[in-house]
DNA sequence: GGGTCCTACATTTTT
DNA sequence: TGTAGGACCC
């Protein structure tokens, strides 16, 4: 077949590009897969070497998809195709030295990287010192992906806390050099650091990848961009795609500059814009382009399509996140009873995994069936976890986060005191626990009996080692039952010991496909990939369920009939991102992809009391339902609440202390009218930009503990309390999603609502009247 | 040493 | 609501 049969103009512009930079601004829906797959084809066929193409993605998944596709167009290339951290752990075997590192180092996942850096604080920091091992592992995280080592990090510190965050970092560094491992964003940062320093390194990669493309490119973060950009300047064959509408990610790290500004990397690159839509129906297009347009921080851009107009999307209002969770299951229900989709065509997508919950609970229920894509990690399961540890002690010796984990699983009376004893005899000497552990004898104030239980341990470690050249299989298999790992879960009735034996089965099965996909690959090989996979690599489209995910999750997927669920203040956009409009444009951005994911059919939904761990709450609807367009929309309020009562509040100025239940005994729909924050402050005439401040002068004796009043970007709150005079007079006020703040009363764009302090100022209510 | 219970805690998204 | 870590008891 010919590969540019059946492409538009653009699209052919695309393909067949050969030489020299190339952008390819890929709208969402816009056949970018199919753009890429087709290139790689048309490369292969001018006669370039498959050895010399390197095709970076995101996620395994979408890898494993290309090669897929690639594969059909030309059987067997051997083209490269993965992800950055796959390429960069390959890179990293073969240039260990380079970084400094030995070539069997492991990969220490997120959780492995919070545990060393507990350990770590609990030496270096001794008690808290107000900062969690949480922040400071974000603060780690944060400062790889942006190349920053922890001098410079202490460089800019700006007070105790940074400090001691940049100390931690350091010994953290320190820990992971003398255990043979690197963490995540480390697989990024060393080969960064050996492209930077050994420039015959990186002219060789750079000669060798002479055509490297990179999908997703708006969700690069620096580390990326500096790999990315090596291995272009000899050879600047640099095709990137994707579009900063979609960029997800930057909470960690991604930087949208890298794609905005490809052209000035690159003067002299082609840009390609891949404008028009084939997958969804003109009334979701214009849903989506309606919210993205609201965003200021972005390249202008149509999205056209030739499909129908489809049907309207729905807003749909319910009393609770129950209500919510089987509204949605019994539309699902009626979509497939009516024939026309099956559930594999229908997907929820919810801003957090959290709230999938109720969801699951109503699919059971309703005995929908339903596979939910994320959460915990098969990988990260604890049973799981133990046989990767046994597997990464035996890979590297020095690693003591793996010895820590399973000294003592299954039990052989090594408790914590012991361990305190050998850590600190580890740590005097300099060596590793295992290292240790073979002299346990000379450790001071050890008990004989776990002396005796810790070379127990080492000889059992030992004997596995001698394994390490055989098929993952066989290993995991001799391990389960050398160790009495089996037996051990067996004798465990409790905490679903059977569950947790099936995982072990499948984790053997999974080595066992491992072995045939890599025959001849060692266990580092094995641990490397288990590392890597994530939770939406099994993902699985083809078994006739309806899928559950996150909205990042979604990113990249398409199916017929789309729910997305929790449109409220707080959650979508979710809260952390209240203050920060660079925040607020990626939460956008994240509605934008979920949107934009469907093809004939969208369903939007949210309530108005939602129960959300453990606390029932009133909510706010999404500032973004307000900035959906009013036309191609059909809203419907199935909440049964009752029109807005013009009467005194509960109490005097009172905000509810607790959302009164809205009778579920008279349902029925009611007239739809959003209310929003923004609303409320009298800005929604501002049109782009979303909400502007205040929209006239306020007379600031109004501002007064117990009155309600709006803020535009924090919403709804009471005052509760003034403090001072004159123009400088602050007041604090409690908001009804997220902390309390305090502003000054003649700068902040407050304003009161609801005219006395009597009237109840009940967050969600339903309007009486019709808006449009 | 090890198990159990309890409390305090946090709580986005994931290669 | 869940989980991780500490206190307590055997």
């Amino acid at each position: 077949m010919d590969l540019l049969d059946d492409l538009t103009p653009a699209q052919r512009e695309a393909v067949t590009h050969v030489q020299g930079p190339l952008l390819v601004l890929a709208g969402a829906g816009s056949g970018k897969t199919r753009v890429i797959t087709r290139r790689v084809a048309h490369l292969l066929h001018s006669g370039i070497a498959p050895e010399s193409v390197l095709a970076i993605t995101f996620t395994n998944k979408a890898a494993g998809e290309m090669r897929q596709r690639i594969d059909a167009l030309v059987p067997n290339s051997r083209v490269w195709v993965g992800t950055f951290h796959g390429f960069c752990a390959r890179l990293l075997r073969i240039h260990a030295k380079l970084a400094g590192i030995d070539s069997g180092f492991t990969i220490y996942d997120q959780s492995d990287r919070l545990r060393a850096v507990k350990d770590v604080m609990d030496q270096v920091v001794g008690d808290g010192a107000g900062i969690t091992p949480e922040h400071v592992e974000a603060a780690i995280s944060r400062a790889k992906n942006e190349l920053v080592s922890p001098q410079v990090l202490r460089t800019r510190a700006r007070d105790e806390k940074d400090l001691l965050k940049a100390r931690v970092f350091a010994a953290y560094e320190e820990k992971l050099r003398t255990s043979s491992a690197v963490d995540f964003d480390d697989l990024l940062v060393h080969v960064v650091s050996i492209l930077k320093n050994h420039p015959d390194v990186r002219a060789g990669l750079d000669r060798r990848y002479r055509y490297v493309l990179v999908d997703e490119y708006q969700d690069t973060n620096l580390a990326q961009y500096a790999i990315v950009r090596a291995l272009s300047v000899d050879h600047p064959n640099l095709c990137v795609t994707g579009d900063p509408d979609q960029s997800i990610y930057g909470w960690r790290g991604a930087n949208l500059a890298n794609i905005l500004e490809f052209e000035r990397d690159y003067p002299s690159c082609r840009v390609v814009k891949l404008e028009r839509n084939y997958r969804s129906t003109k009334n979701i297009l214009s849903v989506a382009d309606h919210l993205i347009r609201f965003n200021r921080n972005r390249k202008p851009k149509s999205l056209v399509t030739e499909n129908p107009r489809g049907a309207p999307v729905e807003l749909t209002v319910y009393a609770r996140e129950t209500d919510e969770a089987e509204g949605i299951a019994g539309k699902i229900d009626s979509l497939v009873r009516e024939g026309e989709f099956r559930f594999s065509d229908i997907a929820v997508f919810c801003r957090m995994t959290a709230l999938t919950r109720p969801i699951e609970q109503a699919f059971r229920s309703a005995k929908v069936p339903y596979q939910i894509v994320g959460g915990v990690s098969f990988y990260e399961r604890q049973e799981v976890k133990d046989v990767l540890s046994y597997l990464n002690l035996m890979a590297n010796p020095k690693d003591d986060l793996a010895f820590a984990r399973i000294v003592n699983v299954p039990p052989r009376g090594l408790g914590k005191t012991s361990l305190d004893h050998l850590v600190e005899a580890a740590r005097q000497r300099r060596i590793p626990l295992l290292a240790m552990a073979r002299q346990a004898g000379q450790v001071e104030g050890l008990k004989d009996k776990a002396a005796r239980g810790l070379l127990e341990f080492t000889g059992l470690v030992d004997e596995l080692v001698t394994l390490c050249d055989h098929p993952a299989e066989e290993v995991i298999r001799q391990l389960l039952e050398r160790t009495g790992y089996r037996t051990y879960l067996t004798g465990e009735t409790r905490d679903n010991g059977e569950d947790r034996l099936a995982n072990l089965d499948e984790l053997i099965s999974a080595a066992r496909e491992f072995d045939q996909d890599h025959p001849g690959a060692s266990i580092h090989d094995f641990l490397a990939e288990v590392t890597l996979a994530s939770p939406i690599d099994r993902w699985d489209q083809q078994t006739g369920t309806v899928t559950l995910m996150t909205l990042h999750a979604a990113k990249g997927l398409e199916f017929p009939v789309v729910f997305v669920n929790a449109l409220e203040e707080g959650l979508l956009p979710h809260s952390r991102a209240n203050d920060d409009n660079k925040q607020l444009e990626e939460e956008r951005r994240l509605l934008f992809v979920g949107i934009t994911r469907a093809q004939r059919e969208l369903y939007l939904s949210r309530c108005r009391i939602r129960t959300f761990r453990g606390q029932q709450q009133a909510t706010f609807p999404s500032r973004f339902l307000e900035e959906l367009p009013a036309e191609p929309m059909e809203h419907h309020d199935r909440s049964g609440v009752e029109p807005p009562q013009r009467v005194a509040g509960p109490g005097a100025g009172g905000w509810p202390r607790r959302p009164e239940p809205y009778p579920r005994s008279r349902p029925g729909p009611r007239e739809f009218r959003l209310t929003t924050a923004a609303e409320l402050a009298g800005s929604t005439t501002a049109g782009r930009g979303g909400p502007a401040g205040a929209t006239g002068p306020v007379n600031l004796d109004a501002l007064r503990p117990g009155i309600t009043v709006v803020h535009p970007q924090f919403g709804i709150g009471r005052i509760v309390s003034v403090e001072g005079a004159g123009p400088r007079r602050k007041g604090t006020v409690a908001f009804a999603v997220g902390e309390p703040r305090t502003f000054v009363l003649a700068l902040a764009p407050l304003r009161p609502i609801g005219g006395t302090a009597g009237q109840d100022p009940r967050p969600s209510e339903g309007g009486g009247q019709n808006n449009r």
